[in-house]
DNA sequence: AAGATTACCTGAAGGC
DNA sequence: TGCCTTCAGGTAATCT
């Protein structure tokens, strides 16, 4: 079977819209948001079906609140996807009428909306229901995505939204440049710590560290201002490019209409290793960096 | 407190 | 061909 056959539901289910993407970061998330704000904003859900034990992760998730809510808005933090709903009529007086759904795809995660139930695959984690026969179904491989029930009043002070950092595109330089000069910690390491900046992943800190000829080892309070504000700067390019293509593609293909991201081709380091820097020709090389696999040229990126 | 390690999970890829 | 091992990584928990 070929590899592109693999990603994709059955022939026969015709779907609206395919959200698909592997290794999801900022970019990729943003994508899924993007694709899946008009298809969803406004309709009303029939319910919530999970399939797999634990993929719901917070203890009490009200599923029996989400029939006949409508959703308001979906939105990205850091690498969830934050649909806000308004519960229905019949539910409203006795409990919270906004409810905040939760999605995080994890590294495999997929979001597909079909019109029409269809035969459930291997990895198929939960369907999301929605008014007339529509559903959003949840495919997941590799099983570390997972999805939350709030009410909305304190999603954001409550796990899993509440520690998160800032957002890359929103921190000011100035703060950036703090949080940087505030931890003694090698710098990959803080940018890949969503409590110190939230939606960075493998790919976008391997790329934006190279293009600032920082060292992924550097503690980050060694690194000077000139050259955080750099970072700070190339961060920004680069997710922004990444979202504007529509993140990148690794390993999975899903055509038509959520079609893979463009992004992959751009990448100067990210799966590079053994081939010349193309700054400089210098081999880049692998190494492991707080449990990563690390892609950097030794020239461009001096020792810390 | 930083960082190293492990666990979770499965498909892909490489070795023999 | 097929079995085995290793690797990939977002996040959390645990140890040093």
């Amino acid at each position: 079977m070929s590899r592109e056959f693999l990603g994709r539901p059955p022939f026969f289910v015709r779907q609206s819209l395919v959200a698909t993407i592997d290794m999801p970061e900022l970019p990729e998330v943003e994508t899924v948001v993007r694709q899946l704000r008009p298809q969803l904003v406004g309709r009303r859900l029939r319910g919530i079906r999970p399939y797999t034990p634990g993929v719901i992760r917070c203890q009490a998730f009200p599923k029996a609140h989400l029939v006949g809510a409508t959703m308001l808005d979906v939105r990205r933090r850091g690498k969830f996807i934050r649909c806000d709903l308004m519960t229905g009529p019949h539910r409203r007086r006795r409990t919270c009428d906004r409810l905040t759904l939760l999605v995080h795809l994890g590294m495999t995660g997929q979001l597909t909306v079909l019109d029409a139930p269809s035969a459930r695959g291997r990895h198929d984690h939960l369907d999301l229901l929605l008014n007339g026969r529509d559903l959003v179904r949840f495919r997941d491989a590799r099983r570390f995505g997972g999805w939350w029930l709030l009410p909305s009043q304190v999603a954001d002070s409550r796990a899993p939204l509440a520690d998160l950092g800032p957002e890359p595109l929103e921190v000011s330089r100035k703060d950036f440049r703090r949080l940087l000069a505030g931890h003694r910690q090698q710098i990959k390491a803080l940018l890949l710590n969503q409590r110190r900046l939230a939606g960075m992943g493998n790919i976008y800190c391997d790329e934006s560290l190279f293009a600032a000829a920082i060292h992924p080892q550097m503690q980050s309070c060694d690194i000077a201002a000139p050259a955080a504000n750099g970072l700070w700067r190339h961060i920004r390019r680069i997710l922004r490019a990444a979202v504007r293509r529509r993140g990148s593609t690794i390993a999975t293909f899903c055509r038509p209409d959520g079609g893979p991201g463009e992004y992959q081709d751009r990448f100067k380091v990210y799966g590079m290793a053994g081939r010349p820097c193309v700054r400089c020709g210098t081999t880049l090389r692998r190494l492991l960096v707080a449990g990563r696999g690390t892609t950097l040229c030794p020239t461009c990126q001096g020792r810390p």
